[in-house]
DNA sequence: ATGAAAGCGCTAACAC
DNA sequence: GTGTTAGCGCTTTCAT
């Protein structure tokens, strides 16, 4: 293996100090016009590139960002990963990525690891567990912002995430106002902002209809395919006067319309339902489904630019909450 | 912001030298118990983290991959990502993530950037475009692999993919045997080794079946539900007699049984189609989708390996193929 | 078993 | 406009 190129052999090539060389690279003074083509000449002809290892223990600073999530990939969670990755490369970031796929002790193994200047700073989407170990590190100001998940515990921290208390309560809306009044609430992680808020959403929407709450209605289910069409199946051997179904997330919706053609209900007149999060193919599924949406890419960068804000001012607080959409198509009722 | 916690203070702190701590921490001499104790207790009470630069710095390695791909993200992509974070994480290795959304010039400069002690080495689902920059880096023995895609033009560069030309046969081959004489044949990249072989594998197919190879059979959208909609489009007001379809992308499937619907042509009767990559909701649709699959988890989780083995070893050479399988359901005539 | 010190490759303050 | 040099925080060789 070759040895590395280092700063000090472009400078010895082109006859000038190391200082002239980084300062040429980086635009940071005044260089001559033929020192400076000399330098890049060097720096062409051996390909060379600065070591970023060095920059960034000498800079404190690595440009890059840690990006943690939690969930199981669906279409929600990938799309929010394309959209912090979209923003971090447009703003000359790199993303490193983990997946804790809800293992809270690997969580705070990276965050970790990450903080001791591999990253920037973190956007973390976080587990269900307990996170006040967070606050360790929020308090003395290393940048952490938390994406789509919260938890109002953690102090000095911003927040962007979807308004999921008015997404629970215009689907809960929707499907009363076509006259359901008992609605089945598959969901697949608790004590997490996402499902409480929605939650409160779907239990005020039922106050403002005057139905009463029915804690039944509750189930849960493993966030995949099949774990929706177990839910299914538990909540309607369970409250068999369920007809309409609002399920969490999109992997959960489509195994849940599985299980209920697969019982031979009609959908939506034996059994309407509402998903969060689109998913490609809603549309060619029969029927079509409607489901209510949060603006993943969105959420996914704006997260990036707060993070942004949060590296530029340790003071930096905010909670931006995107509205949620309701596309609707016919498995509600419709 | 609080000065960082340095090996320096834990040194104080615990009355030792930094060379103890630091042999304390990676386990790399021998020291007393009751002198590792009191350095651990000092780490401990400072939250301490040995800063990843300057170790990086040191020892000229970052324990970190680059992992970039080029698609669009669909579900094989995203899985093929998952596959390559697990296996990341497992082997104690973070993952820095770049899609460069076939955008060749980004990716140039990515790897360059990468490439500079960022990390170790580099997954690469490279563009469609003229990669034969990379020789410059694989020449000197800098770790880079290939995934999905891949290249024989680049030198010194394992590779792991699926069987594109087998999957390509078989899938043409099953679609042969339901008596198909004219297939159309959907993709979205071109000059990629994923699509060439598996077009291949499709005109081997017909060959076997004494069927002549159609140009025309052939057409070209974007990797989008959109595009794969567009497509059908495009090709059946072509070739009207064309009676299967064969798709490239999971997307693009979708797309093609909207329009196909839209058409108000039935599936499989007017039109069978298989596709490629399965996708969550492809037993719900009506009729259910065969489709042709690789093991895109296995497929990221292996590239790991490679990589891993390229690292230690410079002149590790494979060509790793993962055999696909076909699911078969309804939309294929079955 | 522990410590002193060199040095990884870079940036930036300072000198000329 | 250009060069000298200290030092970022760590690992590791060599002494003791």
């Amino acid at each position: 293996m070759k040895n590395r190129i280092t700063m000090k052999d472009i400078a010895r090539e082109a006859g000038v100090s190391v200082a002239t060389v980084s300062h040429v690279i980086n635009g940071t003074k005044n260089i001559s016009k033929e020192t400076s083509e000399r330098v890049l000449k060097s720096i062409e002809k051996y390909n060379y590139v600065p070591d970023s290892s060095a920059k960034n223990l000498r800079k404190k600073k690595t440009k890059t960002a840690g990006l943690i999530v939690s969930s199981l990939p669906d279409n929600f969670v990938n799309d929010m990963i394309f959209g912090v990755e979209e923003r971090a490369r447009e703003m000359g970031y790199n993303l490193l990525l983990v997946n804790t796929k809800e293992d809270e002790k690997y969580e705070e193994e990276s965050i970790n690891l990450l903080h001791s200047n591999l990253v920037d700073g973190i956007i973390l989407s976080p587990t269900s567990g307990d996170i006040s170990y967070l606050n360790k590190y929020t308090n003395y100001k290393f940048p952490v912002v938390m994406v789509n998940r919260f938890d109002k515990k953690i102090k000095n921290i911003p927040i962007v995430s979807g308004d999921n208390y008015q997404l629970g309560f215009d689907a809960t809306t929707h499907l009363l106002r076509h006259g359901h009044k008992k609605i089945g609430f598959i969901y697949s992680v608790l004590n997490v902002s996402t499902t409480e808020e929605r939650l409160r959403g779907y239990k005020d929407a039922l106050k403002q209809f005057d139905i009463p709450f029915c804690e039944g209605c509750l189930e849960r289910g493993y966030g995949t395919v099949k774990g929706g069409a177990d839910a299914v199946a538990n909540l309607l051997s369970r409250e068999k006067d369920i007809t309409a179904l609002f399920t969490q997330t999109d992997l959960m919706t489509v195994g849940a319309i599985g299980k209920i053609k697969e019982m031979q209900l009609r959908i939506p007149d034996d059994l309407a339902i509402i998903g969060f999060g689109d998913f490609p193919s809603a549309v060619i599924i029969e029927p079509p489904v409607t489901n209510i949406i949060l603006p993943a890419r969105t959420i996914g960068r704006t997260a990036f630019d707060v993070l942004i804000n949060k590296i530029h001012n340790p003071d930096y607080m905010t909670h931006i909450q995107l509205p949620s959409s309701l596309i609707v198509r016919n498995s509600c009722g419709c």
